[in-house]
DNA sequence: CAGTGACTTTGCTGCAACGCAAACAGATCG
DNA sequence: CGATCTGTTTGCGTTGCAGCAAAGTCACTG
């Protein structure tokens, strides 16, 4: 690990509040690794091995059901952790995750949580706080799942990557990795033939600009209006 | 508090490991109440003042869409914590808790937790980890509701209330508070008319008896069966 | 630069499940 | 013990969306 990376990471949420030495003891028992677009960082059911922090890329959490269908669980941006299987008391990882790009990671031994957690305790505190916040990221899409119907859902999911990843372009907002309509069925549980759907039906309102593995948001003001139901329908 | 409570405590889940002393000194801190049928232990949006535990009863946590549809996210059984923000870092309670049944709860103060997780480390990891599985099921639940139909969902839910909460009786295993079709329908994402059709097919085949506000699962192995799509449809 | 594979669009059809409405129990209570 | 209230059943029309199929488009590769 440089010390450039270093100075990268002190700034990042799951750190906040810890001395630099600290920062150093934790940061020089990582080791960092290149994921190519489409590999692995970890796999669903496999053992957990070591819990990781995204420095560079995008990464798809997925889990897949018996029957081979699969679900996007959510995306991991840069600066956050994922894998932390040994914070929740698991030794499996409940779920995969792939990179969308090319991606950076640090990774740690997962024998090293307990000691993290007991040495740092702000490193600690701010996980747990990041697992509640995903607690309740999980129940509002329960909840999205079980009362709106599919074109809000996609509309909420494409306005999370938007607030998540968005680029600012001329044009609007892009989301800022490579998404294809299969990737926001199974965000959303629908199909990519209804996605490509409302995507065109949006286009054609001038909602969103839309190609290839690609999504910019034109007017997200006017998606949120449709997300929240008080549709303008114009 | 009595004694006898105390010794009822010390068996529970988010007590494992702590020492007797360790044990009273908590219990000390805290007060017990009643809680009767139908009243909120806590509401959404409501500042969190407070942390509880489930001693005698059974509660169902609630989210309440802006538009007034319910969710149910969760029911808590005896010996479970409810109620803590305060460990996610929040300051607000994020659903409400309903008690399906009259209930004996133990209060702490909101405040104290993060003394409780620095003292009782044994405290915080249990909890942690029970927080951590709470994600786990509701990522399944986000799944469960992207690919599978009502009908699985439905059963699904039954015998996840039936595994929870069951009690043996001579025709099958009931579950043993008052649960209405309008209820298993917030479950599910579902309407009532939709479970009331349901439970009459699954009566007539004999997986199920299930009265007003009462559900018997009498065939739980068939009822499995079809809930994981081997369906017998006999 | 033609050829192949991956992603997308679009039309059509079918049905699971919702929504509405009305009738039907069981409980509860004066 | 009739009246009322809350929960349940059931029929029927409607529809949102999945499923299937086929054609179209873009990007890469040899």
């Amino acid at each position: 690990m440089s010390r450039l990376d270093r100075s990268l990471i002190s700034g990042l949420a799951p750190f906040q509040g810890l001395t630099a030495v600290d920062l150093n003891r934790m940061v020089g028992q990582a080791h960092s690794l290149r994921i190519a677009k489409d590999e692995a960082v970890f796999e669903q059911e496999g053992e957990a091995h070591s819990f990781f922090l995204l420095l560079d890329g995008h990464v798809r959490v997925i889990r897949t059901t018996p029957d081979g269908q699969q679900v996007i669980v959510r995306y991991i941006s840069p600066g956050e952790l994922m894998g932390i299987a040994h914070a929740l008391g698991r030794t499996t990882y409940p779920a995969s995750a792939i990179a969308a790009v090319d991606c950076v990671v640090l990774a740690w031994p997962g024998r090293l949580w307990p000691e993290f957690a007991a040495a740092f305790p702000d490193f600690g505190a701010n996980t747990y706080k990041m697992v509640g916040s995903r607690l309740q990221d999980a129940h509002t899409r329960v909840v999205e799942m079980s009362t709106e119907q599919v074109d809000r859902r996609v509309a909420h999911a494409l306005l999370k990557l938007v607030n998540q990843t968005g680029r600012r372009m001329d044009e609007g907002v892009l989301i800022d990795f490579p998404i294809s309509r299969q990737d926001i069925a199974e965000m959303t549980g629908t199909t990519l033939h209804t996605v490509s759907r409302l995507l065109t039906a949006w286009e054609e309102q001038g909602l969103v600009k839309s190609g290839r593995q690609k999504v910019t948001v034109t007017e997200p003001h006017r998606l949120l209006m449709l997300a929240e139901g008080r549709a303008s329908k114009t």
